[in-house]
RNA sequence: CGGGGAGUAGCGCAGUCCGGCAGCGCACAGCGUUUGGGACGCUGGGGUCGGAGGUUCAAAUCCUCUCUCCCCGACCA
């Protein structure tokens, strides 16, 4: 591509709105333009990018038998409501209506309509198990668009699902797309890690998420360097520590004016915070037993003062579908006290109580009066209260105890760039997606869903691969593998014509060149070089040419040499064959490595 | 949805407090000089000042409403 074709604009300056470096510089180098919250064009150069990463994963899916199909972005409303999640989901779900005023959604995901079609087209245990996948559009009306393409409301999605006859079937393939998600990353020059996660609305059994170690990530993970165990926050569980067992004190009221935080009543009382018990107060939607329709329910969660309280994990123990902070007035209305709340004398009918399994073994812990300016002194798990539901509920953090090894947790961020659910029949059985047996039985094929956000991951690759000056891509997605740079003037025409020659020599010779021909001074476009990251550099100038050579300049390191033109298409492929070896080896070393940590569940 | 910031030429911004010709830099077009790390000179084009309403002789500027974007939080398949 002559770049004095090629349609792009390269800004000088950082736009002020981007605050993080994968989304300065991809508006900088021109490879998407922004036209509305979470909504981007894509340019050529972009397209490009994007393009070789669809190619990648193209490939991988193929190696295990994936098969490529094209599902529609606008859906119609009846199959969502099969599943429940028309209802179920909230404003995320971008709803239209056609001119018969049916309703329609747009694509968030596609189980729904993927398993749609396993039901129109699979009768007999004989047809599975496969694979089927698609790199398509997804919509989600996010609350709030964030950190360029980190999150975006329409994105390009490579989803697979796989279909197969019992969960042995499922527990066999999982590895093995794990594993070529692991292949897909690291061919793109990322470095990810897997992390178990929460299965959220996807529902299913088990989930890992595919990691991008960044500071700009939106994820907090817990990382045990001893063993290996990796878990997002969410769902993270540490070892907790085993409180010293002591008999039962007599409650005692204790004046405690205007302490009304864990960090004042701990320094007002002159304890640690871990004597302590702190409330926090939800409204949880939840679905009502006998109805069946969503109903609100007051949450009252206790966890220990030095902890906080894990919402995805009370999530789950409830059941619910979403958590609010519970406002004052509600607080008042069970007979509690915001900042004064204690377990002890709330109105119970109204009360869903929650306790942390550790305070249920702690004795003698602080906890509020719920009266203005009181606290009780030893309120004992058992003896002053009982709960509704007695589990884990607080998060793992920075420091904590391996819940395998007991190391300590390291917390890390991270952006999700993949993730894999094993879904079992959650939507073949609702949507009556089932295959007869070899004994003629009907039975739910047994599903899993797995997804790569491409825009996520090309922003993650640039993050892990830029400098002051500009992208630092891998070769393997870099738009270009060469940037061919004339420094020809009007004084030099000869230098025009040689590389105009070069340019279609490595064109012919099968190498992906750009050619900057443009009519800029030598700066200009070696800034733009710098800023785009094609990964070689070739620059021809009149003094090269009279010695017979051409500069070359590797991006990643800027490591410069000299290539004889004589030779040029074959020594820049060899260039070309290395760094992508250099790129594959390291795919190989880490399959082996993280396949080990995969898990299945039997 | 809560808190904060911002909408003025393609991009980056000044002007708004204190109403009075809509400006600067980059980019763009023409001419000339330059030419290995974002050149220089001269000339030129480009604006419903986010939108609507109001106050005023007069509004980018004051008032009311509204839309949009960015950041933090809530949310996040």
């Amino acid at each position: 591509m002559r770049m004095s074709k090629l349609f792009f604009q390269t800004l000088r300056e950082v736009p002020v709105d981007a605050e993080i470096a994968s989304h300065q510089l991809m508006l900088r180098a021109g490879l998407v333009l922004p036209i509305a919250a979470g909504i981007f064009d894509y340019l050529p150069l972009g397209q490009r990018v994007k393009a070789k990463i669809e190619e990648i994963m193209r490939a991988e899916m193929n190696a295990i038998e994936g098969q490529e199909v094209t599902l529609p972005v606008v859906h119609p409303a009846e199959l969502w409501q099969q599943t429940g999640r028309w209802q179920a989901i909230g404003d995320d779900m971008a709803r239209l209506k056609d001119r018969h005023n049916r309703d329609y959604c747009l694509a968030m995901t596609h189980e729904e309509i993927m398993t749609d079609l396993a039901r129109a087209v699979v009768s007999s245990y004989r047809q599975l198990p496969f694979m089927l996948y698609q790199i398509q559009t997804k919509f989600r009306d996010e609350p709030r668009p964030r950190g360029g393409m980190i999150r975006v409301r329409e994105f390009t999605m490579k989803d697979a699902y796989s279909f197969d006859r019992d969960f042995a079937g499922l527990d066999a393939f999982y590895p093995r797309i794990y594993q070529a998600y692991f292949n897909i990353f690291r061919r793109c020059g990322l470095e990810v890690i897997a992390v178990e996660s929460d299965t959220g609305m996807m529902g299913g059994t088990m989930a890992h998420e595919f990691m991008a170690l960044t500071e700009v990530g939106e994820d907090t993970l817990l990382l045990c360097d001893a063993c290996g165990y990796s878990a997002n926050r969410q769902i993270a569980e540490f070892r907790k520590p085993q409180p010293e067992a002591a008999a039962p004190r007599p409650r005692e009221e204790v004046h405690t004016p205007a302490v009304n935080t864990i960090a004042a009543l701990s320094a007002f009382l002159g304890i640690p915070e871990a004597e302590t018990a702190k409330a926090v107060f939800l409204m949880a939607e939840v679905q009502d037993e006998e109805s069946g329709k969503p109903r609100e329910q007051f949450v009252f969660a206790v966890v220990r003062g030095d902890m906080e309280l894990n919402e995805t994990k009370l999530t789950n123990a409830l059941k619910a579908r979403r958590l609010r902070p519970a406002t004052v007035p509600e607080i008042q209305a069970i007979g509690a006290e915001a900042g004064f709340g204690s377990p002890i004398g709330i109105d119970r009918s109204r009360v869903v109580l929650v306790v942390d399994d550790l305070i249920a073994v702690s004795p003698n812990l602080v906890a509020g009066a719920n009266k203005p300016d009181y606290h009780f002194r030893n309120v004992n798990y058992g003896r002053d209260y009982t709960a509704d539901i007695v589990t884990d509920i607080v998060a793992a953090g920075e420091g904590h105890a391996c819940p395998h090894c007991g190391g300590a947790l390291r917390a890390v961020r991270g952006v999700e760039v993949g993730n894999i659910f094993k879904l079992g029949t959650k939507y073949s059985a609702a949507m009556g997606a089932t295959y007869y047996d070899e004994e003629g039985a009907a039975k739910p094929i047994v599903m899993g869903s797995y997804g790569i956000g491409t825009g996520r991951l090309i922003a993650s690759a640039i993050e892990r691969h830029h400098d002051d000056m500009g992208i630092q891509g891998p070769i393997t997605i870099a738009p270009y593998t060469v940037l061919l740079v004339s420094l020809a003037t009007e004084r030099t025409p000869e230098v025009t014509q040689v590389a105009d020659r070069l340019y279609v020599e490595l064109t012919q010779a099968g190498v992906e060149v750009l050619y900057d021909d443009r009519n800029e001074r030598a700066g200009v476009k070696f800034n733009d070089a710098d800023l785009l990251g094609i990964p070689i550099r070739l620059t021809l100038g009149a003094k090269g040419l009279a010695a017979g050579v051409a500069e070359v300049k590797l991006r990643r390191n800027g490591e410069t040499g000299e290539l004889p033109l004589t030779s040029l298409a074959r020594d820049v492929q060899a260039m070309i064959d290395a760094e992508i070896d250099r790129i594959l080896v390291t795919v190989t070393n880490e399959t082996l490595a993280s396949s080990d940590t995969s898990e299945t569940s039997s």
